[in-house]
RNA sequence: GGGUAGUUACCGAAGCGGUCAAACGGGGCAGACUGUAAAUCUGCUGGCUAUGCCUUCGAAGGUUCGAAUCCUUCACUGCCCA
């Protein structure tokens, strides 16, 4: 095992919260593997780059022999979303938990290792809970505490509502933390609320408090929101290599510098050429998530579709005519089957007469067209899509 | 419980009897320019195999030749008072 020093050093790199860096230090020092927990919600299972930021930093403490401990709060999850304004979703079924918790968990070591992740669910002690146990959980906090956090804070001064379950949440999640008696435990900034009760229901359950450690958030594509699957701004892990390669460069530089630190924990070469730098680091997410193969295959191809505009050479994906020989009809089946995107028949239209679509590289714009299809054109959807037709 | 203001498309917000598929802004999409970057400019942005047809302005009824606009009831939300 590696020293104190050299962990402290590896385990503090990126965190934008540490509470606090002596405790940390303390527990190192006594040459116990610490339990580290995370807490997920098996609401949707897909996993993205915003997620992996604090898986990544769950794998280091399992490189340094730590144990790593998931909770799948599946209790938490029928219940509904806890912190929001969001309309209420349907309450998930027991066997879509289950579901979700496994496609969560096949995902999540893609980065962890599996042999030293120890997966509880919190349903486990929640569901055997009577109600005079959760009185008596909510009597080692006060409301002054849980009115501290800013979302209820700021709800409260406007006047809108906080329902009494919702302030309840800090408190489950906290009680995670007793439960699987934790040293330290990881989220992202927005859960610095939350992770801080852990510590006190711990103190007053007389265990040592576990170190809060808040990872940042990784803003999506756009830049400016963070990263999600409904605002459509993501990079799944399970993504394509070509599909997360192009996704990738599509990023702005300011937001490279980002991704490059948080993800890869290295900076940006001011000296290399931006486009250079934005490869590179495309190529890495690449082969972590899939090979060094499939990096190179995805860059290489994504040259020759956009840097040397040879599409006739590139790798694309194909699309069978079907029974719609039409334009707008072809248009629109290749978006959805190739791309799973919706497109009315309406934008498709669009599409069309702004120019957005090529045949074998010249522009159609009548709407109404129907191209007497070949075998192997190539039909350019928009600038960044083009699908190779079958007959 | 009383009073009052509101509920319009993805979001914010105009419209207050016909010219409304509904101004404007944001967001989104596409094109031009680029490095599939940023910035900028332009166009589009309910659905439909489409010079027309269909479904929208919280919900249901009603008045009218005609309703997002007027009336009634209901639901929800904010604010003030208790």
């Amino acid at each position: 095992m590696k020293s104190v020093d050299e962990q402290m050093e590896l385990l503090t790199q990126g965190v934008a919260n540490l509470i606090d860096e002596k405790d940390l230090r303390k527990k190192l020092e006594r040459g116990k593997p610490l339990r580290a927990k995370l807490g997920v919600d098996p609401t949707s299972p897909d996993l993205h780059l915003g997620h992996s930021v604090v898986l990544e930093k769950l794998r280091q403490f399992q490189l340094l022999g730590h144990q790593a401990v998931l909770i799948i709060g599946d209790f938490t999850a029928q219940i509904g979303d806890p912190s929001g304004r969001s309309k209420t979703r349907p309450p998930l079924s027991r066997d879509d938990i289950l579901a979700n918790a496994k496609t969560y968990t096949d995902q999540a070591f893609q980065i962890l290792d599996k042999d030293k992740t120890e997966i509880v669910f919190n349903g486990d002690w929640f569901n055997k809970m009577t109600f005079a146990e959760v009185i008596q959980l909510n009597a080692k906090v006060t409301m002054q505490q849980m009115l501290q956090r800013e979302d209820f804070r700021n709800r409260i001064d406007k006047g809108q509502e906080v329902r009494l379950h919702e302030i309840q949440y800090p408190i489950v999640q906290g009680w995670d933390s007793v439960v699987v008696e934790s040293d330290v435990e990881l989220g992202g900034t927005d859960q610095l609320f939350n992770i801080l009760v852990g510590r006190d229901l711990q103190k007053a359950d007389g265990q040592e408090p576990q170190v809060v450690m808040c990872m940042p958030i990784l803003e999506g594509l756009d830049g400016i929101q963070k990263m999600s699957k409904s605002l459509n701004n993501y990079i799944g892990v399970s993504e394509a290599p070509g599909e997360m390669f192009g996704k990738m460069m599509s990023i702005s530089d300011e937001l490279m510098a980002k991704y490059s630190v948080l993800l890869l924990g290295e900076a940006i070469d001011p000296e290399v050429h931006p486009m250079e730098s934005k490869k590179s680091l495309a190529a890495k997410i690449v082969s972590r998530y899939h090979s060094g193969a499939a990096a190179a295959e995805a860059r290489e191809n994504w040259e020759t579709m956009f840097s040397k505009k040879d599409l006739a050479s590139a790798d694309l994906p194909e699309y069978q005519i079907g029974e719609r020989s039409d334009l707008i009809g072809v248009v629109q089946n290749a978006y959805a089957e190739t791309f799973d995107q919706k497109k009315s028949g309406g934008d498709v239209r669009r599409l069309i007469q702004q120019g957005s679509i090529q045949l074998d590289g010249e522009k159609i714009t009548d709407v109404k067209a129907a191209p007497s299809w070949t075998e192997g054109q190539i039909l350019k959807l928009d600038k960044k899509r083009s699908v190779r037709i079958l007959v």
